[in-house]
RNA sequence: GCCGCGUUGGUCAAGGGGUUAAGACGCCUCCCUUUCACGGAGGAAUCACGGGUUCGAUUCCCGUACGUGGUACCA
């Protein structure tokens, strides 16, 4: 191989880390391993108006919880340092400069005014949204328009400027993505983009491809809503005389809202009831917080799982991978081109799967957790373990693990009486208080204990099947949870005795 | 408006000139289980539309519709 494969996921640190930034982070990530290669982070903050304070630390604990961790990063940096656009702001003005000097841009010197002047007095019902083109740019204050010697006497003066590229007229841009093929895209339609802002920061236009190129990157994805700006990298690097070293592109579909169409953000997630984001976001501005998908009791390799599955397939019937699977099957010419919804069921289903596949110790430390926050008391971390595996059939959330083990070790706080009282009477009862004194002497094993109810219940002309459910209520509060007297075994004579007596009296 | 990209069941999707158009989620029925879940067996449900090309189009081409993205000194 002539040129090691070297990705990079460059995401800006504003907020919380979405759905589709982690999938863009898991096809990098995906398709370094594949081919060897080296998956790099870089931290796309040129705007300084966007800052946020924690973000980018968050966004380095989304990536341990996944396991998608950079070889390359602002943590770790490797031979093409800094990795943190800010930091690399020296290196920037060199190439707008050489774009000036070959004519393949120019200074421009509007302010946000005239700019938005412009924009108003050009705009009609057929044309909404006039831009800084071919045919605008002659009509503005810029060094196109402006004789040499007041351009030199403007930046003289410290008047702010940006550069912008100068978009050729008459051309077709034709490029190749590796998920949707051949693209190409007139220049005249596409605006002349700024490359240097005034404050002397690069915009994404022009520290993308100069990232790029200066960090060796040789495959660029990202997400479907930059492939109406590809034409402009692709004359940058033309003009910069990089044409050769150019990434290969891949445009990712975009993930919807699963109603109603659209993409999915993180309102979509509020007014559904699903998260959005990764990991819990807490917005240092307005002190919110957002769920994530770990807080909500997501294995992150299910969640990983299922990102991998929305918008690629392995071609194949199986559904159900590993990480180390996904790094070998991975291939992102089987990615998909259009925008998938998603769908929160779908996506609880793998979880559930892979709860199936998690070792009961492992899960016992995760879910501990959400015991403890709803007031059940772990101990021994072993007997939650032992429960775990009773129990995880029917989970597709660690927090559901309240619900369906909770009872095990602290008596149900709520039951569903309803349920049994309608056809509840005496001689129940008398059944119900036989059994339990009858627990003080015999053998402590599930057919003892079943065999016990059913002769109690036959003395008293009860059917054992009558007096099953209600002893289900007792013991666990609903209608749910493994057998009855593997419950009943687990929790001990003691706990037995006070659930029922308790239900009882509420029975009575 | 203009430009780009897309479109296989409700959702995720395989397939790609001739197939009974896979599979999964969800939904429904039944079996298993003295509960729920798991598991098992079934079921309803799909190639956006119109033209070509072709002996034959879901598949190739062209339109249309619809959707979506862009049209910032945001990424």
């Amino acid at each position: 191989m002539i040129n090691p494969v070297r990705v990079r996921f460059a995401p800006s640190p504003t907020g919380g880390l979405h759905l589709g930034g982690v999938r863009t982070v898991l096809f990098n990530y995906l398709f370094a391993k594949k081919h060897g290669g080296t998956f790099v982070l870089r931290i796309e903050d040129t705007d300084q108006t966007r800052f946020v304070e924690g973000a980018e630390a968050y966004i380095f604990d989304c990536l341990d919880w996944t396991g998608l961790t950079p070889d390359e990063s602002p943590l770790r940096p490797g031979d093409y340092p800094p990795y943190r656009q800010s930091e690399r702001k020296p290196m920037y003005r060199q190439y707008a400069d050489q774009l000036i000097a070959q004519g393949n841009a120019y200074y421009a010197f509007d302010t946000s005014e005239e700019l938005e002047a412009m924009r108003n007095n050009l705009k009609t019902p057929e044309n909404p949204s006039p831009q800084y083109d071919h045919k605008t740019r002659k009509q503005m204050r810029n060094s196109l328009t402006l004789p040499e010697a007041e351009v030199e006497a403007l930046i003289n003066a410290g008047t702010p400027y940006v550069v912008r590229i100068k978009m050729p007229e008459n051309e077709t841009v034709h490029f190749h993505d590796l998920i949707r093929g051949d693209i190409s895209h007139e220049t005249n339609v596409v605006d002349d983009k700024v490359l240097l802002k005034s404050d002397g920061m690069p915009t994404y236009h022009l520290a993308v491809v100069v990232d790029d190129y200066l960090m060796n990157i040789t495959h660029a994805f990202r997400g479907e809503e930059w492939l109406p700006s590809a034409p402009v990298h692709i004359m940058l690097y033309k003009y910069l005389g990089w044409e050769a070293e150019m990434p290969k592109w891949a445009h990712l579909p975009l993930i919807l809202k699963p109603d109603g169409n659209g993409k999915l953000s993180k309102r979509d997630g509020d007014r559904l009831g699903f998260p959005v984001f990764a990991m819990d976001w807490a917005d240092p501005k307005t002190g919110e917080t957002t769920k994530g998908f770990k807080e909500i009791g997501f294995l992150p390799e299910a969640f990983i799982n299922m990102l991998a599955m929305l918008g690629w397939s392995s071609g194949t019937e199986q559904e159900i991978f590993s990480l180390e699977q996904l790094e070998q099957l991975f291939s992102i010419e089987r990615v998909n081109k259009g925008g998938a919804k998603f769908d929160y069921e779908k996506a609880k289903w793998f979880n559930q799967q892979h709860i199936q596949r998690a070792d009961n110790s492992r899960l016992a430390i995760l879910v501990k957790p959400f015991m403890e926050a709803a007031g059940i008391a772990i101990d021994d971390l072993s007997k939650l373990d032992q429960v775990i595996g009773m129990v995880k059939e029917r989970c597709h959330l660690l927090g559901d693990f309240v619900q369906q083990a909770g009872f095990f070790f602290k008596a149900p706080e709520i039951l569903d009486i309803d349920a049994i009282k309608g056809k509840w009477n005496e001689d129940k009862t008398k059944v119900m208080t036989e059994w339990v004194a009858s627990l003080d002497n015999i053998a402590w094993e599930h057919d003892v204990l079943e065999q016990s109810l059913t002769d109690i219940a036959a003395a008293h002309n009860v059917k054992k099947g009558e007096v099953m459910m209600p002893l289900r209520v007792m013991l666990v509060g609903g209608k749910f949870g493994p057998g009855v007297f593997d419950i009943a075994l687990f929790i001990g004579k003691e706990a037995i005795q006070a659930r029922v007596k308790s239900s009882l009296a509420a029975l009575a």
